[in-house]
RNA sequence: GCGCCUGUAGCUCAGUUGGAUAGAGCAACAGCCUUCUAAGCUGUGGGCCGCACGUUCGAUUCGUGCCAGGCGCGCCA
C-alpha cells in the first residue's frame, strides 16, 4: 500500500508537472522517504532539480509545483489520502498522509495474514543460488554457516516475491581434495589395523578421519592391513565422501537449511560433457594453444589475464569442470545465477563471469556475492582457528553454543560482503542488547495480549473502519509495517537479507515503544480496545512473516 | 608491482543509490513498574564522515590524487 503510494505520487507529480516543461524534458521524479519523520511520508526534490531549467528560485519553484499538485491529487481522488502538502527551505517538497490513509495499511495487513509482503514481483523467473557447496572434506565451518544462514534467506525471502527460487549445492566429490582424503582415511585405516604410518602434514587432520576409518573397517569387517590394501583406492574415497556428505547433511537440517538439488561435479561434469563444452568454447574461438596448455581467452570479457582450462599434461584445472557446472544451470532455465563464495574466491568473479558470457549469457546473469568471514568473540577475545591443524570451529560448535535462532540472526547483522564479530556470550544472553531476543520478544508480547483479551472476552475480530487510533506511537507502528514490503524488494536490489534484519529490529522497537506508552485492553474504552487489539495482531503478523523468512522461530511465549 | 574491498561516535556497524539538523545498538550517566511480560520504555553526553582537491543548488554518497588497514593475483582446488 505505502509502495503504490509512493508510485502514485510520482505519477501525479509527473502529471500535474508536465506543462512546466514544455518543449524540454522533465527531470527524472523522486520520491522518497525522508529520514526525518518531521519531513512527512514522501518527499520529492523535484523542484530542487527544475530549478535551473525554469530560471526561478527553488521555493519559488516549490510553491507553484505544489499547488498544481494538489490540484492533481484532487483529480486522481488521493485527497483524502494526502492530508497536506508542504514545501521546505532548500525546496523540497513533502508530502503527509492522514491517519485514515495509515489505517487502511493496517486493514491491508490484517487481510493479507500470514501472505503479507508476499508479491509476483519475480513473476515466477527460475533463479538459481547456490551456496556453502563445500567439499566433503570435513564438518562445515563457521564461514560455511553465515553462508548457509544467508543463502536460506535469501532464497526464502525471493521465493516470498514471487521467483521461483532454488537453492543448490555443488557437491565437488572429485579432484585432488577428494583424493588426499581418500588417502587420509586409507593413513589413518592401517594405523588403526596396526601399521605405524607417517601421516603428510596436506592430509586432513581431524579426529573424524579416525572415526570414519573406524567405521569403514567395521563395515567392511577388514581384519589386517594385507585385506585393506587389496581394495581398489576409489572405494575408500566413495566412502569417505558419501560419509561425509551425510554428516553435512545432517548439520544443514539442524540448522533448519534444505537444499532442493545437489549437484555432483561427477555426474554433471563428467569426461564427455567437459569435452562438450571444451569443444564448443574452442569453436567459439574462446580457446587457444600457448605452451602445450589450452587457455581461455577471459580477458575479452574483463578479466586481468586469460586462464588456463587444459594443462599440459593434458588434465583440465579446476575451472574447466565449473564451467560446464554452470553451462548446466543455465541449460535448465535459470535466469539468474547467485554464487556465495568466501572471500578467498574473490579473485575467480571475473573469470567465472567471463566464462558465463562466453556461454551467450548476460553479464548479470550471474550474480557473486562475496560472503565475509566471521570471527568469533568469547569475553572479548577472538576465537583462534587454525584449519592446518583440522582445529577450526564446527558449524556444529556454534549451532550447539548459541542455539540455532541466535546463530542463525547473528550471521546476517551485518551486510554479507562485509566482515562480521560474532560475540558468542551476547548471542546467548537472553537480555534486550540481544536483538534476536529483543525480536522475539516483541512477538511473545503480542501473544500474551491477545492470550489475556481472550480471557477477558473483550476481543473480536476487528479488521476494518479504524477510527480510533491516532496516537504518534500507533502511527508510527502502522507506517513501519506498511514499510514491510519494500524492505522485501529492497533485499532483492542489493542481493543482501540484511534490510530485512534491521528492518525488523526497528519493527520490534516501535512495536515495545507502543506497548509501554498505551494500554491495549482498557475496559474504560472499548472501542479503543478493539482496534489496538488489532494493532496488536498485525505487528505479530509482520514480526512473525519477517523471522520466518529468516529461519529464526517465533516463540509464542518466553 | 597490478587488481578488489574497507576507513563514519570509545566499540560494532547503518546511512533507502546525490538531499534537509549524519543514525542505531553496545558501553557511560540519569530516570520510569499497585495495571496486558521491566527479557520493556524515556532522556543526556559523545563526530574534521581517513586527508586534499574537483563535479553542483547540495557530497558521508560521484571523480581524481594521497594516507592507513585487509584480501586476491600458480599449467593449485
Amino acid at each position: 500500500m505505502l509502495l503504490n503510494l509512493q508510485n502514485q505520487i510520482r505519477t501525479v507529480i509527473e502529471k500535474s508537472l508536465m506543462r512546466f516543461f514544455d518543449g524540454t524534458a522533465m527531470p527524472s521524479v523522486d520520491v522518497e522517504v525522508p529520514s526525518d519523520k518531521a519531513h512527512g511520508e514522501f518527499s520529492s526534490n523535484i523542484a530542487l532539480k527544475a530549478t535551473k531549467l525554469l530560471k526561478r528560485p527553488p521555493m519559488d519553484v516549490a510553491s507553484s509545483f505544489r499547488d498544481a499538485i494538489l490540484a492533481g491529487l484532487d483529480e486522481q481522488g488521493l485527497s483524502g489520502t494526502i492530508e497536506k502538502i508542504e514545501v521546505f527551505k532548500p525546496g523540497f517538497i513533502n508530502f503527509y498522509i492522514s491517519n485514515k490513509a495509515v489505517c487502511e495499511i493496517l486493514e491491508e495487513t490484517l487481510r493479507a495474514k500470514d501472505d503479507y509482503g508476499r508479491s509476483d514481483f519475480g513473476q515466477k523467473k527460475k533463479i538459481n543460488i547456490e551456496f556453502v557447496s563445500a567439499n566433503p572434506t570435513g564438518p562445515l565451518s563457521v564461514a560455511h554457516a553465515r553462508q548457509a544462514a544467508v543463502g536460506d534467506a535469501l532464497a526464502n525471502i525471493f521465493n516470498f516475491i514471487g521467483f521461483n527460487a532454488i537453492k543448490e549445492y555443488y557437491l565437488n566429490d572429485e579432484g585432488n581434495q577428494i583424493n588426499i582424503l581418500g588417502k587420509s582415511v586409507n593413513l589413518r585405516a592401517l594405523e588403526r589395523l596396526g601399521e605405524k604410518q607417517d601421516f603428510p602434514e596436506d592430509c586432513y587432520q581431524g579426529q573424524y578421519i579416525y572415526d570414519m576409518a573406524d567405521t569403514f573397517l567395521a563395515g567392511r569387517k577388514i581384519k589386517d592391513a594385507a585385506e585393506l590394501n587389496a581394495l581398489n583406492p576409489a572405494v575408500i574415497r566413495q566412502f569417505a565422501v558419501n560419509y561425509l556428505m551425510d554428516v553435512i547433511k545432517e548439520e544443514l537440517k539442524d540448522f533448519g537449511v534444505n537444499f532442493d538439488v545437489w549437484s555432483p561435479q561427477s555426474v554433471i561434469a563428467d569426461e564427455e560433457n567437459i569435452k562438450k563444452t571444451f569443444d564448443d568454447l574452442k569453436s567459439k574461438g574462446h580457446i587457444y594453444e600457448k605452451d602445450g596448455a589450452m587457455w581461455f581467452n577471459t580477458t575479452q570479457y574483463g578479466d586481468d589475464k586469460d586462464r588456463v582450462v587444459k594443462k599440459s599434461d593434458g588434465t583440465y584445472t579446476y575451472f574447466m569442470p565449473d564451467i560446464v557446472y554452470h553451462q548446466d544451470k543455465f541449460k535448465r532455465g535459470f535466469t539468474k545465477v547467485f554464487n556465495l563464495l568466501g572471500p578467498d574466491h574473490h579473485g575467480y568473479i571475473p573469470r567465472l563471469t567471463a566464462a558465463v558470457q562466453a556461454l551467450g549469457q548476460p553479464k548479470d546473469a550471474i550474480r557473486v556475492l562475496i560472503v565475509q568471514l566471521a570471527t568469533l568473540f568469547r569475553d572479548g577475545q577472538p576465537v583462534k582457528m587454525s584449519t592446518r591443524f583440522g582445529q577450526y570451529v564446527t558449524m556444529r560448535e556454534v549451532m550447539e553454543e548459541v542455539g540455532v535462532d541466535a546463530s542463525r540472526f547473528f550471521f546476517m547483522m551485518r551486510l554479507v560482503d562485509a566482515h562480521l564479530d560474532f560475540d558468542l556470550e551476547l548471542a546467548k544472553k537472553e537480555t534486550p542488547e540481544n536483538p534476536v531476543y529483543y525480536i522475539q520478544y516483541a512477538h511473545a508480547r503480542t501473544y500474551s495480549i491477545e492470550e489475556k483479551a481472550n480471557a477477558t472476552g473483550l476481543y473480536h475480530a476487528k479488521s476494518s473502519n479504524f477510527k480510533f487510533l491516532s496516537e504518534p506511537e500507533e502511527m508510527e507502528l502502522i507506517k513501519k509495517i506498511g514499510h514491510f514490503p519494500k524492505i522485501l524488494l529492497m533485499c532483492w536490489n542489493q542481493a543482501d537479507v540484511f534490510a530485512l534484519v534491521n528492518y525488523l529490529q526497528e519493527l520490534a522497537a516501535a512495536f515495545h515503544r507502543f506497548y509501554d506508552r498505551h494500554r491495549v485492553i482498557d475496559a474504560e474504552k472499548p472501542e479503543l480496545s478493539v482496534e489496538r487489539l488489532a494493532l496488536v495482531h498485525g505487528s505479530r503478523i509482520v514480526i512473525a512473516n519477517g523471522l520466518r523468512l529468516l529461519g529464526v522461530s517465533t516463540p509464542q511465549k518466553m
